[in-house]
DNA sequence: CCTCCTCTGGGTACATCGTACGCAGAGAGG
DNA sequence: CCTCTCTGCGTACGATGTACCCAGAGGAGG
């Protein structure tokens, strides 16, 4: 209601007065419907609203705020996809699988990459989650702090490739112009830069655009395993300094 | 005017009818000035066009719409801090100093970390950085894919590193909750959870931030480093195949 | 059953947004 | 000087999130 985020704490529903016609799971489940078909742009209140067949204000009476409405859709995809009870696998094959996972939810969700939410979501499947990617790097050497940051670059990095993977998809249906349309309205520019020669390797990129370039897979997997290896490396320095210290 | 990001291709205008009065570098150092003092979301058209002492829509001469705007002021922060004309020192160093470079100018201008670009931006100085970026991994053995791919990483985890550490300030000034009043609004809650025994890794997080954390600096430089490792793993790698192979 | 009092759905209203459109007038090219 | 382009800018439209208000429904206590 008056605080952001404070969904998590606050009760479906009190028990006194006439029993309410919807539920936050069927708004949620609206919202989402909403925003997987026209766009995260596309939910407002009142196409919440009337899609359920109610009034705007009517939802007001379920969440606090349309920040509250989002942190409920965010927290609902994440649990989309079932998380085994305890991890099973060795760290690094248990955190490729989270992280393709995590892909797979936002290419389902694409609205979902594109959010930027400032304070940490405390939702009931986000929470899970997050505690079973510390799981898996425990007891490995690292400490809490050291865990906590590689999750945290994980979840980034994965974040940041479906964004720019997915940003394509929303930017032609915002400007109504697919990328091929908006190639060509760019064309005469990039052209003139190529030939300008002062940026050869730019140009190398757009000349070898013709050939086929790495396919969005290898590149998710690519960076994944830029981040795993470090990660790896972490892992033996400190291991190292453990053996030499004792 | 007609299609997003041909800014670039616009000249800034053309000879005839009465001279100017305002320019497109006036009139984007006044909205930069604007999020820079009042955050992204005070950058209306009208706000930026009230700065400059006229009417909003006098700006649509100069610019052909908002996200044109977006664009022009991505582009010239992006060029506040010189680069040098050529890499002097060892890849790693340079890109370190680079993402630091980046990660120091998104901080001054913590708009321009949370704006999520559809499309690539081709303005001259965003082209020089990434040119740079290139040069500094090319002659290492990799394509050009695979060099386009690691910049990508490294610009991505700078990107969304920043975008973690401004959100906090971009989300206190939204909701005029500080971190420290919000935790108290969440803290029966996690207190709750905490005590709920099911996520004991969690626990240890909220537990041990009574202890100071890694600082932020820390922390970048941290996921950084795994990235930098992951490159040089991928470099050995292919080094080490071509040895075989030759 | 009656009464009360909370909680319901939802209408109205307000400030703010990007920008389409049109117009009076200024000023440069012929 | 005439003409024709380009100027700044006022008005208007359709959105947005949500504060506020109100009539009435219906469970709880007598």
């Amino acid at each position: 209601m008056d605080v952001p985020g404070s969904i998590w704490m606050r009760p479906e529903r009190p028990g006194r007065g006439p029993s309410p016609t919807y539920s936050r799971e069927q708004i949620t489940a609206a919202a989402i419907k909403i925003a997987d078909e026209a766009g995260i742009a596309a939910v407002s209140m009142r196409r919440v609203a009337q899609d359920l067949g109610t009034g705007a204000m009517s939802l007001y009476r379920y969440v606090g705020s349309k920040d509250d409405l989002i942190a409920l859709m965010l927290d609902h995809v994440e649990g989309e996809d079932p998380l085994p009870e305890v991890p099973a696998e060795d760290w690094r094959t248990e955190l490729t699988r989270l992280a393709e996972r995590g892909r797979a939810i936002m290419l389902r969700h694409p609205w979902s990459a594109m959010l930027i939410i400032g304070r940490p979501n405390f939702g009931p499947n986000t929470l899970h989650t997050m505690e079973y990617a510390l799981t898996c790097l425990d007891g490995l050497g690292l400490s809490i702090d050291e865990m906590l940051n590689a999750v945290f670059s994980l979840v980034g990095h994965v974040r940041m490739f479906v964004q720019s993977e997915v940003a394509e998809a929303e930017e032609t249906r915002r400007t109504g112009l697919t990328e091929d349309q908006w190639r060509i309205t760019q064309h005469a520019y990039v052209k003139q830069i190529v030939e300008g020669g002062r940026y050869p390797l730019f140009a190398r990129v757009i000349t070898e655009a013709t050939t086929p370039h790495l396919d969005m897979d290898q590149r998710f997997r690519d960076g994944l395993e830029h981040l795993l290896d470090g990660i790896t490396a972490q892992i033996h320095r400190k291991e190292s300094l453990r053996n030499s210290n004792g």
